[in-house]
RNA sequence: GCGGGUAUAGCUCAGGGGUUAGAGCGCCUGACUGUGGCUCAGGAGGCCGUGGGUUCAAUUCCCAUUACCCGCCCCA
């Protein structure tokens, strides 16, 4: 026990990875039946990707980042989200020409140095989709109804989307003033690093967990006092498409994102079981990211949901169903059955069936122990007897049926008991 | 980055300045011949997180460090 993962990091076991596979077949099945493919994107990015993006005073920027120097003496960052790396690849390869429409979808670790809690690592994982080229409405109801739509598949009640908009720069501008003014007797009472913060970044007010901030927050009108037209009825028309499809949703004004890349539409889906960190995902339409990055004007939306966080709360909401069962466990009831019974499991193997058998001469009750505990449907028992009659015992495990066969009949007699 | 808590067996946790540090669960072996689960008996497994200090003596007290947990910040 002398080396341990580093610090945020963490293992995933044998007997867990199931839970990542099952999320995982879940993502891709659902997806795809939406018309979305995988991109995959390096690990690291060219440093600038972020700094260009995410907004240097957010905090993923200004204090989160994995970033050195490479031996060529670029400065390189371990992603910490996905988003700019897709649209990075995006421009690159020019996936989304003028007037087309383009969905991708990835699964991606994310970096981020801080300070490890409940459902917050420094390397994390994470499901994202894109979105890329429409500006309609239908576009940002179609990431979240997939989003919500995802979290029923594998399992988790009551995902309710939480939905904001931020409107665009000069509504948002507007917006910030008003915050500054209506909340410029709370500031004052403030430490100046904190009134510098929300001065260079007024929305970070409105998700302030302080009693007292939440009373100044009461003060302030809320945005949609100041959503140019497009942006309301963008935001009306996303409300109206999620009612029609049954998706549950509600508004939260105190959603407003960590990166600034956003326009309009912001929304999350949160759940109570993660302790200080409340959200599963996060996204929202960044309409101007693209042209940020070096590409052509281009309307998209998108959403990043972290895996470990839905591991969270199915661990904690008992969500898993069943494992993988082994169909046969093959027993050795004498030594010298023993390349007879190797024979048998290579005949179920071949035959696509999960078949397992002792390797190191144990005795029979051991290997019956085994058989038990590996939760295999049945026992095949084998021993001299049973080879010169040309038969196996086979056993239904949780029962205590047993019946001798002959062995040609193995594979339909284990198949027949599953 | 800031504040607080915890660290003892594979897991969940007791304990206590002084010979061999415990429990439950799990694991291994056995209970007449080649049969699991239940029961019973036996057994393996711990530098008591790491480094330093106080002390005749530290796993126990003190300090530091590392990791995890909780809150803040923030976020997946």
């Amino acid at each position: 026990m002398r080396y341990q993962a580093p610090r945020g990091t963490e293992d995933v076991l044998p007997t867990d990875s199931y839970k990542w596979l099952k999320l995982e077949a879940a993502f891709r099945d659902l997806t795809a039946r939406y018309g979305y493919q995988e991109l995959r994107t390096p690990t690291f990015e060219d440093t600038d990707v972020f700094l260009r993006t995410a907004g240097e005073t957010s905090d993923v920027v200004s204090k989160e980042m994995y970033t050195f120097m490479d031996k060529g003496g670029r400065s390189i960052t371990l992603k910490p989200e996905g988003t700019a790396p897709a649209m990075r690849a995006l421009v690159e390869h020019n996936l989304c020409p003028p007037g087309t429409v383009t969905r991708m979808s990835y699964i991606i670790p994310i970096f981020r140095y801080d300070r490890p809690q409940k459902g917050r690592l420094r390397e994390a994982h994470q499901f994202g989709l894109e979105l890329v080229g429409s500006p309609s409405p239908a576009a940002d109801a179609e990431i979240i109804e997939l989003t919500v739509r995802f979290y029923e598949a594998i399992g988790i009640k009551d995902a309710v989307a939480k939905l904001n908009t931020l409107g665009k720069d000069e509504c948002r501008a507007k917006f910030r003033e008003a915050i500054l003014t209506h909340a410029a007797g709370f500031l004052a009472t403030q430490p100046t690093e904190y009134q510098e913060k929300v001065q260079k970044n007024p929305l970070r007010l409105l998700d302030s967990k302080d009693p007292e901030a939440q009373q100044a927050i009461r003060e302030i009108p809320p945005i949609t006092n100041y959503l140019e037209d497009e942006s309301r009825s963008r935001f009306d028309k996303i409300q109206e498409l999620l009612t029609d499809a049954g998706v549950q949703f509600e508004l939260a004004p105190d959603i407003v994102r960590g990166l600034d890349y956003y326009t309009d539409t912001v929304f999350e889906v949160q759940s109570t079981k993660l302790g200080a960190q409340s959200s599963l995902c996060g996204g929202g339409r960044y309409d101007n990211l693209i042209k940020d990055l070096g590409g052509s004007a281009t309307p998209s939306v998108g959403v990043g949901m972290g895996i470990e966080r839905a591991i969270i709360v199915l661990d904690e909401s008992d969500g898993w169903t069943g494992g993988t069962r082994p169909h046969a466990f093959v027993v050795q009831a004498t030594e010298s059955a023993f390349k007879s019974c190797q024979a048998v499991v290579r005949e179920l193997r071949s035959a696509g069936l999960t078949a397992l058998l002792d390797i190191d001469g144990k005795s029979m009750k051991s290997q019956m122990r085994q058989a038990d505990k590996s939760g295999a449907a049945v026992a095949l028992i084998l021993g001299d007897d049973e080879i010169r009659r040309n038969t196996v015992q086979i056993k239904r495990l949780g029962s205590s049926e047993q019946v001798e066969i002959p062995i040609a009949n193995v594979l339909d007699k284990v198949l027949e008991l599953q």
